[in-house]
DNA sequence: AACTGACTGTATTTCATTTTCGGTCAATTA
DNA sequence: TAATTGACCGAAAATGAAATACAGTCAGTT
């Protein structure tokens, strides 16, 4: 059987831009990696940012999985979120493509980096949202804008995973997960 | 009586840097403005960078001033916090020299600007910090962290307030209120 | 028919030169 | 003689022209 060519380019791709970042991955650098003319490329993906989404797809995929392995029905909708929320973000700070691009994006700005990471933002934004309706239908949650609720949620896990550090001491998993339970799900009116 | 001439700097500096940005602000630029040798700069402020902490220290001074307007001891926390944070961002969107750097911090990455505006937002999370202990004592609100919570607050509404309609269409200001209302104070929680 | 890589015009990088700017200090002013 | 000034300095940044690198094409090869 002939070697599969664009799976091979594929790789390359993946490796490339997870090592490189967008701008510095050039097809030249792609197409000999995969061990192919650069003309080739063209055959599958009619230009460098077609060949990128395709990769973001697979992380972004990827990413679902990740998150669905942590999924069980059998917790509670709070148990759950946070499971999950950490699972992504541990994953996504663990991930040569998405830490590349990230710094891509601080560093230089580069549009499709940029584009890249908001996608996959929205993607996260897009499964938790629906993990809210389910919750929501459930009767577990209190009817609410899924979309909104999805993407506060993230907001403000990522304050406190992630920005907080920035001028304080890291808040431990378990910490974060108390938090996140008192403010929005419990409230901070007195009962 | 002779001029002040520390006055007529503060007011050159500040003029300037509203309008041009840390970077593009001149020393030669702020003594012309000023009417004074560039050398009378240096008697009052021993670079750059202190005569741009005292606009800052300015500015944040202006920004109490303005919440502490919209503050009322009778109306609930809530109620005051929401208008509060309505009016402080409202203030921030509208000031020449907030705005600039915000520009300069996006366009440029100006360390100084980023500093700056990060100082901006402490001062906004302490005030906030010394309304919510206010609360907690008088058992409005929940006993909680005051400083993690006033980070949360003003992450919360600047997610909503700002970070929301980059991708979708802006919320009114009583939308926002009911959100913040719904997730924060209440929580998702079915009764 | 599938694949290749030399080729092309544009965009980016390089680098030597010029210009700008923060900060100093000897001269000047009041 | 204390306060003020602006010419001056070295370091840093802007400039621009020449060199290079790149995405995408297509005539030729397998």
């Amino acid at each position: 059987m002939a070697v599969d060519r664009r799976k091979l380019i594929v790789e390359a791709a993946a490796q490339s831009f997870a090592l490189f970042g967008y701008k510095a991955t050039t097809m030249d650098q792609v197409a000999k990696l995969a061990n192919v003319g650069k003309g080739t490329i063209y055959t599958f993906f009619s230009n460098k940012e077609e060949l990128f989404d395709e990769i973001m797809n697979l992380l972004i995929r990827e990413i679902k999985q990740v998150a669905d392995a942590e999924y069980d029905a059998d917790r509670t909708f709070f148990d759950n979120l946070n499971r999950i929320l950490h699972r992504i973000l541990d994953f996504r700070e663990k991930h040569q493509l998405a830490v590349k691009l990230a710094h891509e994006v601080r560093d230089m700005g580069t549009p499709k980096a940029i584009e890249g990471l908001n996608k996959l933002e929205e993607a996260i934004i897009g499964y938790i949202q629906a993990k809210i309706q389910i919750a929501i239908d459930k009767r577990e949650l209190k009817p609410c804008d899924p979309k909104i609720t999805a993407f506060v949620m993230l907001k403000l896990y990522l304050a406190l995973a992630s920005e907080w550090q920035h001028s304080h001491e890291a808040l431990a998993k378990e910490k974060i997960a108390e938090l996140f339970k008192l403010y929005l799900l419990d409230g901070l009116t007195m009962a």
